[in-house]
DNA sequence: CACAATCTACGACACTTGTAGCAGGTGCAA
DNA sequence: TTGCACCTGCTACAAGTGTCGTAGATTGTG
């Protein structure tokens, strides 16, 4: 499922709060953007239409809720990334990563922490 | 400079071969893609327009060459993706890719190695 | 010289995206 | 019951994108 970047914004939304409704979604988006009640309903409505969202009336008001995962609509964004930007592989970007300083000491730290951590994880199993 | 799916297409060939005719990205661009020549032609327009890429006329015919580095242009992707798809940070897609298995281990030595010659080259300057 | 091959500039067109407005229905408070 | 507040469906509309087509100038070639 690839989303654009409204869409992105609004799903965001949807998974930290859901089931969630048209307005809870709205209150959540107001942290970032000042969209207008109906920006958001058009962009919901987009998202069932594409399959990215299930709605359900609860009376008078739609309830929705992922049909996605975020992990799975992240997967499709990095490798859309890849594919474009990069040469497709992981190591490119891991090398771009790195090396663009992107990357203090802390979180260099960090990710060789959690690589020694999957080694351990996978000779376990 | 944020640049589009077609953008980076073309701006991929530019780069690999700069600085390039409009048939030799043509060319370059048909290992991926069949586009007409004016297709290729309208992009490198729009490119040139939004200052991403310098036009010369040689006689009849005009030569592109980048303006913006190909590592550049991945930093803004790579920003844009966090932004949008994460948390903003580093460390989240760093840990989503560590753990949607798209590291093999061979991947995962090679990451390590990154990081420790980032480390002794840090530590050396 | 005449013609095919090329370039370029312009225009086009459907679809997607960002961002709403409006009208009409409904429930709750006064 | 009246009106406010809120919901929904529908419509809109300018920009951005993906993909060319055409026509006219130019040039290399037989």
């Amino acid at each position: 499922m690839k989303l654009n970047d409204s869409e992105w914004t609004v799903m965001q939304a949807v998974w930290e709060s859901s089931p969630a409704s048209a307005r809870t979604v709205l209150e959540r988006v107001h942290a970032e953007t000042d969209w207008a009640y109906t920006t958001v309903k058009t962009i919901l409505a987009r998202l069932v239409e594409k399959g990215a969202l299930h709605e359900e009336k609860h009376g008078r008001t739609s309830v929705y809720e992922p049909l996605v995962t975020r992990e799975s609509a992240r997967k499709t964004a990095v490798r859309s990334l890849l594919d474009k930007a990069f040469d497709g592989t992981f190591g490119s970007l891991v090398q771009h990563m790195v090396a663009s300083e992107k990357l203090g000491k802390k979180e260099r730290e960090k990710l060789a922490r959690m690589l020694a951590e999957f080694d351990r994880k996978e000779r376990g199993s």
